[in-house]
DNA sequence: GCATGTTGTAAACATCTGCTGACTTGGTGA
DNA sequence: TCACCAAGTCAGCAGATGTTTACAACATGC
């Protein structure tokens, strides 16, 4: 435990490099993400971030001004998380698979705690705008593959439905990580296709008002 | 504001009376409630409860030992609330507005961010075995309600099915507290109903295996 | 009145928390 | 070689936090 206390990756074949200001902003940032999504940002110390990270507290202050300025930080990484998991021109057949797998951890770099992150407000007035924003435009592009356009006749309806859509998203993931609830806890993205598809279908596939 | 320090309804008609032991904890679990689902376990600190109680900080651990136990306390609570939002004979055609109702607040004495207390950890294991225990139970009353019964046949699938519809009303009330997302947020039972419908018929009213 | 148990108050405690300042260590260019 | 600066360490401060302890105010039974 405290045989390197600088580095996870002791053996570095070319260039072990000990002072890496790079390379400790980002062990910082990834034990950051990790304690932010699983304890919250006020269950969660800069001192056990540090430590997760085998990495001094001070530099926390030096790298990220503040806890906040970290906890901004990892929020940038989970807006991008969330961007990636569905593509903006993505169309309506193609959204249930990506929520799937996503959601699953099956993605190429997926992270699914990260959208945790979304959820877990700091308190903070800048952190929060962004969280509102991401969660808000994410909103929009699902409401787009649904055929929502600014100033549809009934917008708020479709946009409605998509923004229940994306509370299921984020409820599983919640549920996933918080409560060990099986079978959604363990369920592969091949188990939650099938429901996703009925759901977004019943949701946003309707023709016209019924 | 500091006008009445002692109990929240200064005016009582027959005995105001000052020191009444069952009245105060009742203002310390309701301060508890509220502070502890907006802002989570480690975000809320015992003062903070007291203070919103109107009451001093160390008849907290007189009444319910410690801030773990006033939480724990707490969470019965939020039990409760789940127990009263769905019967639990409830049929599949009671579920949508069953849920629609609870979700928006517009139940009798319904409370919907006190789902959030189910969600929110605490670190402490007697806490989070009440929270599992309980979401637990409610997706097999969801389940059951769709046919589900122990040892059925494809008893997984359903359940699995269950679990997302709950993990829609959990991510809903969260989005509508936690992000003042438009028009989720200011959605009355009657905008959730149609949608809320569509979803449970979608996942939970199929014939058979497809 | 007075002893007794209950309810509420105030202050202090030990620890934790975020952050800072002075310092040491290591690499690099002149 | 050595001055210089970036990278990392260490100890500590000031405030917050959960909890406890000693005490005062109140009601009730005798």
């Amino acid at each position: 435990m405290a045989t390197t206390s600088l580095h996870a990756s002791p053996e570095h074949p070319a260039g072990p490099r000990r002072r890496d200001a790079a390379g400790t902003r980002q062990l910082l940032l990834d034990a950051a993400r990790r304690r932010f999504a699983a304890h919250g940002y006020t269950g969660t110390t800069v001192r056990d971030i540090a430590d997760e990270a085998g990495v001094n507290v001070a530099l926390i202050s030096r790298y990220f001004t503040s806890k906040e300025g970290l906890f901004e930080a990892c929020l940038v990484g989970a807006v991008d998380e969330l961007s990636h998991a569905v593509a903006p021109d993505v169309t309506l057949d193609g959204v249930p698979s990506a929520i799937a797998e996503h959601l699953a951890g099956t993605g190429v770099g997926s992270r699914p705690d990260q959208f945790l992150l979304l959820l877990r407000s700091s308190g903070d007035e800048q952190a929060d705008r962004i969280r509102r924003n991401t969660v808000h435009s994410f909103a929009e592009r699902l409401a787009t593959a649904a055929g929502w356009r600014p100033g549809h006749p009934d917008g708020d309806r479709i946009m409605l439905r998509a923004q229940v859509a994306l509370a299921t998203g984020f409820g599983i993931v919640l549920l996933r990580s918080s409560t060990g609830l099986e079978p959604l806890s363990s369920a592969g993205p091949q188990d939650l296709l099938p429901p996703m598809r009925d759901l977004i279908d019943a949701l946003l596939r309707e023709p016209g008002p019924r």
